[in-house]
DNA sequence: CTATTTGTACTGACTGGTCAGTTTAGCTAG
DNA sequence: CTAGCTAAACTGACCAGTCAGTACAAATAG
């Protein structure tokens, strides 16, 4: 479901004209699927490739022929699932609600609303990719790792995102200029991974709006003067 | 250095009286400390016993004499690093300062500036020790894991003393009470893990306190009106 | 004070199994 | 027709765990 492929249609030698992955893709998609889930559960190094394609409903050898490597496979996923991510934040910050708790028909574009729409978004994202969520924090921070220079890449354009509301609510609001821009970025970042994560493994009883709470505390004390707290 | 050797001298049959476990103490340190170094580098898959073995300067058999297995191994690297960690945090708790920014002989005790010594102990824990982050990061939340219950154990402990200095806070002052206790000591003891973890990893330049300052933004935004903020 | 025993700590070669990646010949959908 | 895929066997490196044996210190015996 929601096929996405993003950059790299042709696995080789790639055909100069159109795109005709016409199976191509829906195998694809069913070898992300199928390792999304082993190596979110076990680790990267503890799935085999055999596993994975037999997971998949495909045969080894075709992992092979599409990705080259258990490696690239990995740093396609990773960038896969990014693209999915991306989209569900950006897509909130286009009209600044898009979760169940509007506030209105004219309220919106709120940078504090948006904010807390976008976490919300991360929040579900986490939900419902939690493999996702459990590959990203095994692998990044690895020193010398295999995808050092994917994941520099992904957390940048992730982090550029999470900026660009942080930024809003620098605009409309004020705020304390003595926390770095840059700190406060990465705390809300991975504040949403690991808050995820915790409610994933070990608190499945938390809601949803709890965890985003949780984490916009980080905004309401970004911010100087919150107007009040809805009190 | 700083021997600790947590709950258990004898490696198999105890010696029913005094305890001579002379060699034995400095083997172990030396195996945490190898395996904690290329651990935290490579993960926990990817390093070898013979690997681990020649770094310490011992025979792969004597990890097997004094572990008795791999997993065994890291189960009890866990608890050292947890037990460095946890002293640490309480150390702070007793007289609500202990880092270089002490702001008076009398004015201790606030808990808003204990908090901020605790998490002042954590970053600093997380520099020194940065592939016990690594490790941590990479296997918590691994749901059938063979660490799964090592981990239940120590996760609670450690929120355990994070909650006790929130409990202070939300004694001291008035506290949004609409955010889920838990819910927000589980993204004040995630952020210092990742905003740790990031600026050895990406962001070498940012300081202590800046990665201070944006975890505090969480309490900041927890207590409500946070008397006016030193402007 | 010597000799023997005993138990602890450690050694390192070896085993049996696992797994990434390759190869090849053939099938099939578009 | 051919790009994409299958099925199965194979290679070669790698690695967790084992085990027979060594080193040495303290206890016990002669």
């Amino acid at each position: 479901m929601t096929p996405m492929t993003p950059g790299a249609p042709a696995p080789k030698g790639s055909a100069p004209k159109g795109q005709r992955p016409a199976r191509t893709t829906a195998t694809r998609q069913k070898l992300f699927d199928a390792s999304m889930a082993l190596i979110g559960e076990r680790g990267a190094a503890n799935v085999t490739v055999d596993e994975i394609a037999a997971a998949a409903g495909v045969s080894k050898g075709t992992v092979y022929y599409n990705f080259g490597s258990k490696s690239e496979l990995i740093a396609q996923l990773l960038r896969h699932g990014v693209d999915i991510l991306k989209a569900r934040l950006l897509g909130t910050a286009e009209d600044g609600t898009a979760g169940p708790k509007t506030t209105g028909p004219g309220t919106t574009r709120d940078p504090l609303l948006a904010m807390e729409a976008m976490i919300g978004q991360a929040m579900d994202f986490m939900a419902e990719y939690p493999s996702f969520a459990r590959l990203w924090v095994s692998e990044n921070w690895r020193t010398p790792s295999e995808w050092q220079g994917t994941f520099t890449v992904l957390r940048g354009e992730l982090l550029a995102v999470i900026g660009q509301a942080v930024e809003s609510v620098a605009k409309a609001y004020p705020v304390d200029e003595s926390v770095s821009r840059g700190s406060l970025e990465t705390a809300i970042f991975g504040a949403c991974f690991v808050v995820g994560l915790d409610r994933q493994t070990y608190n499945p009883e938390r809601t949803r709006d709890q965890s985003v709470a949780a984490i916009m505390a980080i905004m309401r004390g970004y911010v100087l003067k919150p107007a009040a707290p809805q009190e």
